[in-house]
DNA sequence: TATGAATGAGGGTTCATTCAT
DNA sequence: CATGAATGAACCCTCATTCAT
């Protein structure tokens, strides 16, 4: 299966309260707003101290408004993470593509910059996923869905591997792929640049074990 | 310095609200099933959607006497934090006593080890961390001492790495140890225990890479 | 310049937590009732021992729709504040008005019954003043306008006095007038009539010294 | 009867829970040192800010020895009260043994020293008087005393004045004193000196009037 | 549909007072 | 007596959510 095809066939991630989908453009456009500060509120301020009358007043909108599309602060953090699984799923296609003829150092760097770009456009994701308020079950569909277009593009490169240890190597791989993104993440830390380098490195060297040179 | 020394040194991590300190027996005990509950509500439930009253009362204490000796939930917070954080120092100062003369993956699995075994003592340690409820400036101490810890470590393999390289090195490892500490928590994870290995691995090659075989 | 025209450029008196206004018919008739629940329990009670949520239920409201007008305690007092100064202020007006033209006794009773008038209108107004909860950069605010106010009324009578007299004065007629108000409150003094009757001939004696015959 | 008589067989303020006299000197010191300490927090921050926590920490005692000696936050004020109005009465004694004989303008003046003077010695003072956490009935109590001490004194100047009228003038002059002490704590009156003996212009124009030249 | 007022449970924190040691 | 831990009612304030206009 493509991945492609799984990120074609990706259902929406929660069954609790869905959003009604606008008819109108006007409706659209409100709820791209809405999204948008939610998005910036949620990653200053975490999901829990961030408020919905805030998010609300940034998105120029009422309370009232607000509550229309999405009909609980969960929903709307639903919404938020579905939007930006999306990115993260396009992402990764696009390095799928590439995967089978890219110089294995070209791959490392560019699965370790796949969520270090997602995640600098929206840093409040992670916020959400580790908060702890977002449904368990949601979770682990979106790191299962992960896992599996890591795979498939470890797969391009050994297509051979029996599936469990491709499975193992993908979770691997993705927990290295969230160490660079909190890397970046961390503007405390000097030589940040170098470290991720550093990461990056460790996991060409990781491929070349595991995919064979 | 020796890695002992430098935890000799540490200093307590809190600028601003310190826990007051029991002087009676009976204080001294409260205290400890304060933070014990603490820890476990923390884990549970992150901090934001911890409340002092359950932490009081899963302590079988009034919420009063809980303030008496925290004056603030993020004091409780951050006493817990330099608990574990004596816990993770402790781990580190062993791991360095034995890093010159380890085989390699030895030295790996150890690495990777560390956070996992404090971490599982804890679980919610790193909800702490990465609440945004704490003063980032204790985060930032934390974290430098971790990788200066870590440094220490790796010099004792690699004695004439240059500074600057010793650091990125050990600002990556950290971050693998997270990782493994992160997948380590993730009960939703099929072959877990074989992910784990991968990690282990992957830092393994690393290492080889970096400090020589 | 005259007096009308110094309480025509007033301004507000809270520097921090102003009041939200409200938009709609029913918040304005909320603001009414709350901020009329509000000077009763503070009279009651002065302002440390009036709680919020007595107010509410005082006003039929409930605690959040309290917050939602008044961010703060303070806010609330600040917005009784404010209005109750107007009150004084109008009342002034009117005195000054009338200051040129009036025989010097009846104006002596005048100023005594000044702030009697609107201290039985609202008796918490003092407490509030003298609680030591009330941002002290508004309370010197509110003495200063008096007093330019009382200032205003003299000069009516005593056009030449230099301004320095005049100010020193106004402060002491100012003290005389508080002592009124403070008088008519205490019911415990027997003979209270008589005794404010008194207050009033002791300013008499005393602008006639100042103002001349 | 004389006033000092009066001071004489004057009562214990508080029928309420009154604090068991110590038996030792070391108690007697403690209940001092903790009296001090209540004045000086009291005045601070007002009666219901303060807590019986700090008085105590300011004593440097414990706060089960603060109970000890004031079963009651409100006894502790008593006292204090008591105390403070021994030194007020001693004051008005004073003036009334000079007041026969002085000339009118001392008299005056002195009137409206006597409360600036023991309540720049004990700011805390009028802040109990007036929080309204203080027993009524004590309240009235003391003003009564004070308007007879003040009615003593200004009968040596005026032996024949009917009972009612110099009932009322005690009344009178005793508020205008409050007002100078009330002046001389305002810190952001400008010109405060001037106004102060503009205040005692004042008392002695209506002296003269009332008490004939 | 958009708005903003209304609601109230619940959270962190304080502090007078009590009591065992 | 002294000490300091223990208690818990009460307080101020927040915020997700609902609802009338």
């Amino acid at each position: 299966m493509s991945s492609q095809k799984a990120s074609a066939t990706r259902k929406p991630l929660a069954a609790a309260p869905e959003a009604k989908a606008p008819s109108r453009r006007r409706g659209r456009e409100r709820v791209a707003t809405l999204l948008a500060a939610g998005a910036v509120v949620f990653a200053d301020k975490g999901f829990d101290a961030a408020t919905m009358t805030e998010i609300a007043a940034r998105a120029g909108a009422s309370i009232g408004s607000l509550y229309q599309f999405f009909p609980t602060k969960a929903a709307l953090a639903d919404a938020l993470l579905e939007q930006h699984m999306n990115v993260v799923h396009a992402h990764l296609d696009a390095i799928a593509a590439q995967a089978a003829t890219q110089p294995l150092p070209e791959l490392a760097r560019a699965l370790c910059n796949a969520l270090v770009a997602t995640r600098s456009a929206n840093p409040g994701f992670v916020a959400l996923l580790d908060s702890g308020n977002i449904d368990p079950a949601v979770i682990a569909t979106i790191r299962k869905a992960m896992r599996q277009q890591v795979a498939a593009i470890l797969q391009r490169r050994a297509p051979h591997l029996p599936a469990a240890e491709l499975a193992a190597a993908a979770a691997a791989v993705l927990q290295m792929m969230k160490s660079a993104a909190a890397m970046q993440a961390d503007v405390t830390l000097p030589g940040r640049e170098a470290a991720l380098a550093e990461l990056a490195q460790m996991l060409h060297a990781y491929l070349q074990v595991r995919l064979g040179g």
